[in-house]
DNA sequence: ACTTTATGGTCAGATAGGCTGACGATGTTG
DNA sequence: CAACATCGTCAGCCTATCTGACCATAAAGT
C-alpha cells in the first residue's frame, strides 16, 4: 500500500502534541482552556499581540481570533490593551496566570522534542526541523523570514 | 527569537496542503466539500471502510464520522452497502464520482510532493518522508504498523 | 484642509463540526 | 443461552468558524 502523503503524518504527529499538551495543562487545573484558544494563546508575543496579527499567525478570521480572546480573557489568562501608536488598535497580552500556563505548555512542548529527538537521532532530528522551516517557506502563506 | 517547535511547522504545511487540494477540487466544480468531509473521504479504502475504522483514522468519533459520511453520501460521494461479513456493520465505499474527486485529489497530493522535493532536494524529502513515518510510531494512537 | 481609501476591531447571525450519553441490533464467548 | 462486546444511529448540546455589515481611526491623494 502507498505511503500516506507526509502532509497526513504531519497531521498525525501535530494533533499528538496538542493533545499531549492540553492534557497536561488540564492536568494542572487549567481545565477550561480548549485547542483553538489553545492555538491564539501560543501564538502571543511577549510584548502583546494585536488582534489581526493574531489571527492571521493562527489561521482564522478576525473575527474568530476575537472571540477565542474574548474567552482568554473572561478565563484570566489574558488582557486587552490599547496600542500607544494607534489608537484603532489594542494588544493582546498575557497575564501573570497567562504566562504560567504558557510555561507549563513550554515544558510538555520540550518534553516531547526530546522524545522525538531520542527516537530518531540528535542528528536527524534537527535535520527534520531544518527541513520543516524550509518547507515553511513554500508553505506559509504569511511568511516574512523574519518576524516583526 | 526560539524557532518555534517542529509540530508548529507541521501544522502550517499541513494546513498548506489541505487549503490546496480543497481550493483545486472547488474550481474543479466539487464545491460543496468541507475539509472535515474531505479529511474522512481520504481515508477510505479502496475496498470501502467502516464507520468506526474512519473515525479512528480521522481521529474523531463516530458519530462525527457518521455525520460525515451522511453528508458524502448525500452528495453522491460515497455510499454504504452492507458488509457481507456482519451485519451489524456496513461499509463506507466511493461512488465512481467520489474516485473522480479522489483522483483530483491525488493529483494535487503529487503535485505538492514534488514541489517540496524539489525545494528541498529529492534525497532530503526522503529522509523528510522517513522521519515523519517513524514519527508516527511514537505519535499515532492507532498506529499498529500495517493496515488491515 | 478635506476627501477617499485602508486598517483594526466589533456586532449579529448562521452553520458546521465536534462531543457525551443512551440505545437497538448483531456478534462473540463462556 | 446468558453475558458481554462491537457497530452504528438517534438526540441533544456546545464551540469554533464563517460571512457580511459596521464604526472608529489612520494614511494617502488632491
Amino acid at each position: 500500500m502507498a505511503q500516506p502523503h507526509p502532509a497526513v503524518l504531519m497531521f498525525v504527529s501535530h494533533r499528538h502534541v496538542e493533545r499531549q499538551v492540553l492534557e497536561h495543562l488540564w492536568e494542572r487545573g487549567y481545565d477550561d482552556i480548549t485547542i483553538a484558544q489553545g492555538r491564539i494563546a501560543a501564538r502571543l508575543g511577549e510584548h502583546g499581540s494585536r488582534l489581526t496579527e493574531l489571527a492571521e499567525a493562527a489561521q482564522v478570521t478576525k473575527q474568530t481570533a476575537g472571540y477565542l480572546v474574548d474567552q482568554l480573557e473572561r478565563a484570566g489568562y489574558v488582557e486587552r490593551r490599547p496600542d500607544p501608536t494607534d489608537a484603532r488598535a489594542r494588544l493582546v497580552c498575557l497575564s501573570d496566570r497567562g504566562r504560567a500556563v504558557q510555561r507549563e505548555a513550554r515544558t510538555v512542548e520540550r518534553r516531547i522534542a526530546r522524545e522525538w529527538s531520542r527516537h530518531l537521532g540528535a542528528e536527524r532530528y534537527g535535520e527534520l526541523r531544518t527541513m520543516l522551516a524550509e518547507l515553511r517557506e513554500i508553505t506559509d502563506p504569511w511568511w516574512e523570514g523574519r518576524e516583526a
